[in-house]
DNA sequence: CCAATAAGCTACGCATGCGTATCTAATGGG
DNA sequence: CCCATTAGATACGCATGCGTAGCTTATTGG
């Protein structure tokens, strides 16, 4: 603050860090990755410049450490003992994910992964290998491993397909599913592929 | 050219406008929404920023134009009087058309359809709304339309399957699905989900 | 309470995109 | 074959982001 500066509170370390965390993240969701810049996070944190490179010399290094600040996410655990009741509550955790800033900016990463590869690669190697399954495979595999379920109707494709159309409604709609569709994702089209 | 131009063939008209459209349609491949200009477009397309501005104001106003020039696409036509068959061709031609710069563009407006809500809006309107159904519907009602098929399984969530899975594949691995992987989601998921 | 640390401010030269103006010269219709 | 059209070159002032330098000043551990 200059000559006439008033009082104020200077943020330090850890809360200064959250409060650009949070800028990076909803810079990515107004801005988008191709609009990510310095300026535009200081200003958005309303911190100077100097303060971002004394600390990343990017804005994606930068923005790879917000990520792996905001994760991990919730894991579902399987408990309901009724494989129709856990898939819908591992896809709802989905979608309750989903709406987060941190969310947005990792489906940024992804549908620009040929742009930025380095940042996708970046993403997978410090957020998401390090964690395991996705949402509906963890039920799945569960459900398997007790003999709940065919082995082998797990698959590349039927693992997938609670996360796909969750995906797909997203976009086609502009917002996530509602709770009734996602029932309908995992009547209509996840279990009949699960054979039951 | 300048002062010591050699003898150039000088485009005009048509060529001239064709030109321009592949340049914008590639800008974005490359560079993304976010970075898409009118310089970057010029400079690729070999031309001076003049001429882009006596027809356009925006980018955007450019590459609505280039997308409307590299529609239509092609549309399914149940040909094999076999579902399997036909529902694995609407796919192919879908994963066809994932590869071309069109494509490219139309996913990175969609995907970035929060950001940029006039792109999008002028993209149905001028280029999706004129055209009927999505690739596996198209098949899809016309079993249904000849009683192959029940009607109470074409939900807004079975009519999805196929194109979801082909674009959560190619997400996840960064390529788009083999004709191996087409079948499998026909066979795995879509099939199924129609109760056959 | 004092001194080390670090936040915050200002300003810099450089690069790039903006949108426009003004010129030149290639092209093709009449 | 001429000349109206228009592609193309160049340059402009403005704005914004870059990355760095230099300072002032709030904060806090000792």
């Amino acid at each position: 603050m200059g000559r006439w500066a008033v009082a104020t509170e200077r943020r330090r370390g850890e809360a200064l860090i959250r409060a650009i965390h949070e800028a990076v993240l909803a810079e990515v969701v107004d801005a988008g990755l191709g609009q990510l810049t310095m300026e535009g996070i200081a200003r958005r944190a309303a911190t100077a410049k100097t303060v971002l490179y004394r600390r990343w010399a990017t804005p994606f290094e930068l923005l790879i450490d917000a990520l792996g600040e905001a994760y991990p996410v919730e894991v579902p655990t399987p408990a309901a003992d009724n494989l129709r009741t856990d898939l819908i509550a591992a896809l709802t955790l989905l979608t309750d994910w989903m709406v987060t800033p941190a969310a947005t900016a990792v489906m940024a990463i992804t549908s620009e992964r040929g742009r930025y590869p380095e940042l996708a690669e970046a993403l997978w190697d410090k957020v998401f290998d390090p964690r395991g399954g996705t949402f509906t495979t963890t039920v799945l595999r569960w459900y398997a491993a007790r003999g709940r379920l065919d082995p082998a109707r797990l698959t590349p494709i039927t693992t997938q397909i609670g996360e796909a159309l969750v995906f797909k409604l997203a976009i086609d709609n502009a917002r996530t599913p509602s709770a009734e569709e996602v029932a309908a994702i995992v009547d209509e089209a996840l279990l009949p592929a699960l054979g039951l």
